[in-house]
DNA sequence: AAATCTGTTCTCCAGAGGCGAACCCTGTTC
DNA sequence: GAACAGGGTTCGCCTCTGGAGAACAGATTT
């Protein structure tokens, strides 16, 4: 639908696949059935249905009355995630404080398959609605999140994102040209933190500090608030030293594996 | 490993199967790579890398330096799952305030595979620690929310969960003999609540009400708590009647679609 | 009871997918 | 710096899987 799905090198696993996508279908529609299944993803009723059973069978969907839908089992599997990623109860806690500190929200976010997953969010007690929630994922260009891991990650992987990155305008503010935000990156490297202004979403200012363990980046910290509350000195004195600070506060807590 | 996954009727597709279980491998082992996954799970190199190809590509997993781990848009799919639970935010409210009201640990749970998945959990000022986490199944011969939620399902349903129920011993109190668990099923249903008197887990006691909407049970409030703490009268007496009045608001604020 | 929905089962054949070996690449050891 | 060892990746083969479609079976509706 958005963009295509790049094939490194060969062979991805048909069947495997085809079940993700009902999976997904199974996701996002409500309760759907067989039959709904089958025309929505342009297969074979019984093709649909062997996917449905196996899918059910691993306990991954269940069948109610009405369709299918996911199952518990998914929730499980997220307590796994948070187990995976290093230190989530540190993380958790200075976020937390973060939040309450500057009363907006704060979010740490960690780079995967070339985009910003949110990890964690934590409300203050003035914070605006934001659409992102844990788990999405949003543009490394177009956030502070984003940026900040992307000017410390290995020029390598560096170069890599914003190649395939596809640089899509989200406001009339979003940086479209590789060549800008290549340096902003370097200014970000130097000074220790990125801004958003309203790049990503209009009316949404965010700052954002690097976590580093050792010589890599495994995410950044940040605050998101309005426009209309963040002025520019705000912003680039008093937040940025907090989450620079949170960052930092994390790092330190950091138990290395 | 535990109990053989039941074939209903045939045709599961093998490779969605091994994809499963390559997922399900990553998520128990700390990043495994490769060779690690192929060892275990008794496939080779190839067929073990092209499903983590694959289930990389979907963005199910993520590749680090050191090995694969679950990628968190399976935080993401934890969201759809509570979205489409039917009133998630109305039992959020309901058993927050019984873990309040209570101080103990209060949980709502539903039943999936012939077990019951907890939804959501809450702990109460001077709850102690339980094994059970968000996403888990325990039987339900064993504990007081599936046995509340058995004995209001349909009979026919009902048979057969207790029928293919392992009945294993989980506690000297375990009930393991199916007509024994009848008899307490009637019961349950005339009064309207389950209790489990250390027979899941030793030295813990809960009572546990359903959930209905309409004429059909959608799952089950309760509350656990020490053995030591809850005497007979208070477990039978006002915990009964708090779990029962947490159930009859969800029940009441439950919007039908 | 005919019609029209579902979901399920059956059969068939192209081609998918699992295996094993060969290959490559990075880091290590003399 | 050559040889080795450890991973990950690729290749090609052959089998048997899994997808399509039609036929079948329930459940509801007309």
């Amino acid at each position: 639908m958005t963009n295509t799905p790049r094939n490194r090198t060969g062979s991805r696993i048909k069947s495997v696949e085809i079940a993700f996508t009902v999976l997904d279908a199974v996701r996002k529609n409500d309760r759907p059935s067989v039959t709904e299944l089958a025309d929505e993803l342009g297969h074979s009723k019984s093709t649909i249905h062997n996917h449905l059973r196996t899918l059910e069978n691993e306990e991954i969907i269940v069948r109610e009355t009405n369709g299918y839908r996911l199952s518990l089992q998914v929730l499980d599997m997220a307590n796994d995630v948070r187990d995976q990623v290093a230190n989530y109860d540190v993380i958790v806690d200075a976020v937390d404080e973060l939040a309450d500190e500057t009363g907006e929200i704060a979010q740490f976010g960690l780079e995967e398959h070339g985009q910003v997953s949110y990890l964690y969010k934590a409300k203050g007690n003035q914070a605006v609605e934001t659409a992102s929630r844990v788990g999405g994922k949003q543009p490394m260009y177009s956030t502070s999140l984003g940026k900040s891991i992307l000017s410390f990650l290995p020029s390598s992987r560096q170069e890599e994102i914003v190649t395939e990155a596809a640089f899509e305008r989200k406001t009339p503010k979003t940086i479209t040209d590789p060549a800008r935000l290549y340096e902003e990156l370097e200014e970000i490297a130097e000074r220790g933190y990125a801004i958003d202004d309203e790049e990503n979403i209009e009316g949404l200012r965010c700052v954002a500090a690097p976590v580093r363990s050792g010589t890599s980046v495994v995410g950044a910290v940040s605050v998101s608030g309005p426009a209309s509350r963040i002025t520019d000195d705000y912003l680039h004195g008093e937040l940025a030293e907090s989450v620079q600070r949170a960052a930092n506060v994390i790092e330190l807590n950091t138990k290395f594996s």
